[in-house]
RNA sequence: GGGCUCGUAGAUCAGUGGUAGAUCACUCCCUUGGCAUGGGAGAGGCCCCGGGUUCAAAUCCCGGCGAGUCCA
């Protein structure tokens, strides 16, 4: 029984003669015109009835169909949109890429904050589910890449409490279902047939009624209508075992699958055939795939088969594959063979275009976040060209998708699918000399290659276990792979989560207070103003005082607080942090001024300069290394100081010094330029439409409207104060570039007098140099080179020297004191040299077959112990024995031991123990 | 943001606290009419940087830099 039952019951359905039916097959409750009708239609329940007999009175391109639903709507009242980028994260931060089309207007517009670009409106959003990706090419008909195309109305109840940002029913249910109703019939659908399914939805805190499309046997549309909010008070429970209560605002969520709308009006056995025909066809000329008549025939037969199976994973495919070997009558191999290589080329085409879609949209390859999410794509992409022998470049294939995807940014797409698969090579050729030598080592010792070994491979080298073991079974190793592998790996990274730190202030004692009018926007040069203190609180370290205006910036987007002072008549205080919370700006004290006192505020003007050059500085250096690196370069974040700021770039490859000198070059013609900084407080949907998503580069920022700073053609939002005109900020210098993340460089730079005391710094530092080495600056780096080349020789010619010294000490020429012991000679010499020396004079008397027992007395006491091949005397023990009589210990190979202890005095005792300690040994 | 792995000769890598190695590439010599090849000799190392532990660190510990990889 559906919870929300009494919710289908549409004026709608009524009029036009519905009836409301449940599935003997799969329970669920469904409507229909045709009265004569049992099942809901939808597989298993029913099987596909369109494969070869498309459902609509001719067949559409996915543009041809794109547009008929675009001004379909747009004829019906609705304003067409642009879409979306697929990369959700450059709007909003709490998703990583577009879902859905209802993604474009979550949470501002959603919740009612923000009012909708239009209403109703409708759109065709680029989408990418990446959690159907094992599925793309085998159930013919998931795509990961898919455009979501739909019909939004935003409508508020009429008795709401709180003001909304839009008012008024626009449409609901009847208005919706009677759309979606006129739409099929007017592409030429039989709506007989057509059935609409209750099935409520729940996702992301919201739910509501919602049904599902179904149309000869595939689910062409969901109509979602979300008007009810997670409640613990609600009345109604639903499917997720949460309670719901009804919203104030409600509203029309539509979405319609662009492909399978294509797919249905021209019933070509998979959706990819509709969807990607010049592709399929390239790649399989390229791939080499032929088949007979009949071949295609079998292979259009199974995928109709296919589709009355309820497919929705890997594993069922695979289990379905043998029923339908057996419906067809044909082997099961066979048929693999067959499908398996289409099944990866329709993989292929989707995959392209998903790719084409992320670059398109600015996303690059990291190990991070929508980066990495674009990494693994690339890379089961290529694996997938490799296996089925498609030996077109990547980057070209991909460039198909965003040419026809109409990308301007096509050659940086290229390069970085060419830089991306490059790295993959290398990958690749490390992880496969790395299993080489494993599965040499293991078929050597005649054991499986373990677990462990396998996980590590994977987790830490990124190389799959099917690859190893195709390299391991090539050098006669075995692997087995367990089937909960991947949760294995998944098991080494389930360690405790660093937990969030608790709640901000945990005082609202300011809660009631007014918003603090912000003067620092007004004049952004100035740093005295007077205020009234309208409360002041006390605190562990001081005081948090609020005024009902103030010019002290509070930290937020990057920039730090200012500091500086409050005056009455009586006393100064001194404002050390300026925070703000709700609008309500608290100025952390070492005093309290008094609450009700009339303050002069005086900011530290230094500082507050320093840090609007910094900020305009870094909007600068932005828009450089875009025009530089390229227009896909975004900010990762920033933080700006006194003395440097650093600021966070996107980009696929390092930064290198010839970069970083040209986009300092392009800054600071930008800041010779001397052009005024402005600002202004649009509407953010206006800021969007006529500058893009690119506004967002410093993180997204809450309201209608929104400010924006202007600096030439550069736009950005961004809520920091900043100098007046470019000139004011004197220079820009980039002091370094680092890679703080796989895809992410940090530009560390200063500006106005702080890029000249770096500057200087480093002056300094070089004529340190030149100085030390007594040359003029330009010739340190040849000198420091040549020094360091003379180091290195005269290090092998002391290595030498030494070598002829030992020597001559070996043999005989110094005054060691040779003693028998057995058969053999010993020489007992104090040397006070280093252990190389010690090692080398060693290595000498050895040679001249003598026991060496050398000791050195410099900073502590040392021993080298050599004997000759074949002597009962074991170095290791003279040794020991000896450092034990200067407070050390030592050790090493029976025929060359060194050792030691701290005990400088002892040495002289000790050497002259040793013939007694060889003697000793010899005869134990 | 977190986990894991790696950094040694030009390249690829061995080296579990005790004298820094192999293979390829390089230079020279020999074999050959010449080439492929074969044999021999040689050169080439701040063992990434800094600190700590130790009689002793390429090796163990901490920090930094550089690279790779898996996950959210």
């Amino acid at each position: 029984m559906s919870e929300l039952a009494a919710e289908y019951q549409l004026e709608y359905f009524e009029t036009e003669g519905f009836v409301r039916k449940e599935c003997p097959s799969c329970g669920g409750h469904f409507w229909t015109r045709d009265h004569e009708r049992t099942t809901c239609g939808e597989p298993p329940c029913e099987q596909y009835d369109f494969i070869d007999d498309p459902g609509f009175d001719r067949e559409y391109t996915l543009s041809e169909m794109r547009e008929a639903f675009l001004s379909f709507f747009e004829d019906h009242g609705h304003e067409r949109i642009d879409p979306y980028p697929v990369a959700a994260n450059r709007w909003r931060d709490d998703v990583l890429l577009t879902q859905a089309s209802i993604y474009d207007f979550q949470p501002l517009v959603t919740s009612g904050q923000t009012p909708p670009p239009a209403n109703p409106l409708t759109v065709s959003q680029p989408c990418i589910r990446m959690q159907d990706i094992d599925n793309v090419g085998k159930t013919g008909r998931h795509t990961m890449a898919f455009e979501m195309m739909a019909h939004h109305a935003f409508n508020v109840r009429a008795d709401a409490d709180e003001e909304y940002a839009y008012e008024g029913e626009v449409y609901w249910k009847d208005r919706t279902v009677e759309l979606c109703d006129q739409l099929l019939d007017s592409l030429g659908a039989d709506i007989e047939d057509v059935t609409y399914i209750e099935d409520p939805w729940v996702g992301g805190g919201n739910a509501g009624p919602a049904i599902e499309v179904i149309y000869r046997g595939l689910e062409l549309a969901t109509l979602v209508f979300m008007c009810m909010e997670q409640d613990p008070e609600g009345e109604y429970e639903l499917k997720d075992g949460n309670t719901y209560s009804f919203m104030d605002t409600y509203i029309v969520d539509t979405g319609y699958g662009l492909e399978r709308w294509t797919w249905m009006s021209q019933g070509t056995p998979t959706v990819y055939e509709a969807v990607y025909p010049d592709m399929i066809a390239f790649l399989r000329e390229n791939a080499g795939i032929e088949h007979t008549d009949e071949a295609t025939e079998l292979v259009a037969r199974a995928a109709r088969l296919s589709g009355q199976l309820d497919i929705d994973d890997v594993d069922d495919v695979e289990a379905a594959r043998e029923e339908i070997a057996d419906e067809l009558g044909v082997d099961v191999a066979e048929l693999r063979e067959l499908v398996e290589p289409l099944e990866q080329i329709y993989a292929i085409a989707d995959h392209c275009r998903t790719l084409a879609y992320m670059f398109g949209d600015g996303i690059v390859p990291s190990n991070v976040g929508t980066g990495y999410l674009a990494r693994m794509v690339l890379r089961r992409t290529k694996r997938l060209c490799d296996t089925v022998g498609v030996d077109a470049p990547l980057d070209e294939l991909v460039d198909m998708q965003a040419e026809r995807l109409a990308y301007e940014n096509r050659d940086t797409i290229r390069d970085i699918v060419r830089t991306e698969v490059e790295k993959y090579r290398e990958t690749l050729e490390r992880g496969g000399r790395r299993v080489q030598q494993l599965a040499e080592e293991y078929a050597q010792r005649e054991e499986p290659i373990p677990l462990e070994q396998l996980i590590e491979l994977y987790d830490s080298h990124g190389i799959q276990p099917d690859m190893v073991a195709e390299i391991a079974s090539e050098a006669g190793a075995t692997v087995d792979v367990p089937d909960d592998f991947y949760s294995l790996v998944a098991d080494r990274h389930d360690t405790a989560v660093g937990q969030d730190e608790a709640g901000a202030t945990g005082d609202d004692r300011f809660a009631d207070l007014p918003e603090t009018e912000q003067l620092y926007y007004d004049d952004q040069g100035r740093t005295q103003f007077e205020a009234v203190v309208l409360d002041v609180a006390e605190r562990e370290d001081g005081y948090d005082v609020v005024l009902d205006q103030t010019m002290f910036y509070p930290e937020g987007g990057g920039q730090p607080a200012d500091t500086g002072s409050l005056s009455t008549d009586d006393a100064t205080v001194e404002v050390t942090d300026v925070q703000i919370e709700g609008g309500v700006i608290r100025h952390r004290t070492d005093g309290d001024p008094g609450k009700g006192e009339f303050v002069m505020g005086q900011l530290d003007a230094n500082r507050r300069r320093q840090l609007m050059r910094h900020h305009t500085a870094t909007h600068i250096v932005m828009h450089a290394a875009r025009q530089v690196l390229g227009e896909h370069v975004r900010q990762a974040g920033a933080q700006k100081g006194v003395t440097a700021s650093r600021i966070d770039l996107r980009h696929y490859e390092r930064i290198d010094r010839e970069a970083v000198k040209r986009i300092e070059h392009v800054a600071n013609e930008l800041v010779r330029e001397n052009v005024s900084v402005t600002q202004e407080w649009p509407h953010r949907h206006e800021a969007e439409a006529e500058h893009g998503f690119d506004l967002y580069q410093g993180g997204i920022p809450p309201g209608t409207n929104i400010r924006l700073i202007h600096v030439a053609e550069d736009v950005q939002a961004c809520g920091g104060t900043h100098v007046a005109r470019t000139g004011d900020i004197g220079a820009i210098k980039i002091r370094n570039a680092e890679r703080v993340q796989d895809g992410v460089e940090r530009l560390t730079f200063a500006a106005g007098d702080a890029a000249i005391d770096v500057t200087q710094a480093t002056e300094d530092a070089l004529y340190g140099a030149a100085e030390a080495l007594d040359v003029s600056p330009d010739e340190v780096p040849s000198t420091a080179e040549r020094f360091f080349e003379e180091w290195k020789a005269r290090g092998k010619e002391i290595d030498d020297l030494k070598e002829q010294l030992a020597a001559a000490r070996a043999s005989g020429a110094s005054g060691g004191e040779e003693v028998a012991v057995g058969d053999t000679t010993a020489v007992v010499e104090r040397i006070d040299a280093d252990m190389d020396e010690l090692r080398a004079t060693a290595n000498a008397l050895v040679d001249d077959d003598k026991i060496a027992v050398l000791g050195s007395g410099q900073e502590s006491a040392q021993f080298v112990v050599a004997v000759p091949e074949g002597s009962a005397v074991n170095a290791g023990e003279v040794v020991g024995e000896l450092a034990g009589r200067v407070g050390g210990g030592g050790g090493g190979p029976p025929d060359f031991a060194q050792g030691g202890g701290p005990d400088v005095d002892a040495l002289e005792d000790a050497l002259e123990d040793a013939p007694d300690v060889l003697r000793q040994l010899l005869d134990a």
